[in-house]
DNA sequence: CGCTTTTGACCGGCGC
DNA sequence: GCGCCGGTCAAAAGCG
């Protein structure tokens, strides 16, 4: 799986990575996905919600996103980084849930999605 | 002990 | 306005 360490390598610090692990193999899907493209500044709510979410700077998206498929049995890939999972939800599309991951350092904004295709046929939670 | 996972609840947006 | 939906929080449990 050297393709995604080709993606991690540029994550720099605002980015977001969505996986999706089907069973197409090793298939980049798209960067930049339309889907993602929704750059609402999020700012400081009280209570939950979108409390301390990353924001750019003022105008264009600097955010970058990053979708690929990969073929796996799991869904914690060791890419080099570490993850700390802090959501998941089961979506209306799919039987399999999706689960957000946050870089764990401090310093580090990169979010990450990972989903299992519903056409995968391995089961796994 | 400090970290991560788990899990339900909460929030905002959008559609009806 | 209400309820669904996707995304996040936070407290407690789990694990090394």
């Amino acid at each position: 799986m050297s393709e995604i360490d080709d993606y991690l390598s540029f994550f720099g610090d605002q980015q977001e990575e969505y996986v999706m692990l089907s069973p197409l193999d090793h298939q980049i899907a798209e960067a930049n996905d339309d889907d993602f493209n929704q750059n609402k500044p999020l700012d400081h709510k009280n209570g939950n919600g979108a409390k301390g979410s990353v924001r750019r700077g003022s105008s264009s998206s600097i955010r970058t996103r990053v979708a690929f498929r990969t073929e796996s049995d799991i869904e914690k890939l060791d890419d080099g980084y570490s993850w700390r999972k802090y959501g998941k939800k089961m979506m209306k599309n799919s039987p399999y849930p999706r689960n957000y991951y946050r870089c764990s350092s401090e310093e580090c904004n990169v979010k990450k999605r990972v989903e299992r295709d519903r056409e995968d046929s391995r089961n796994r939670e």
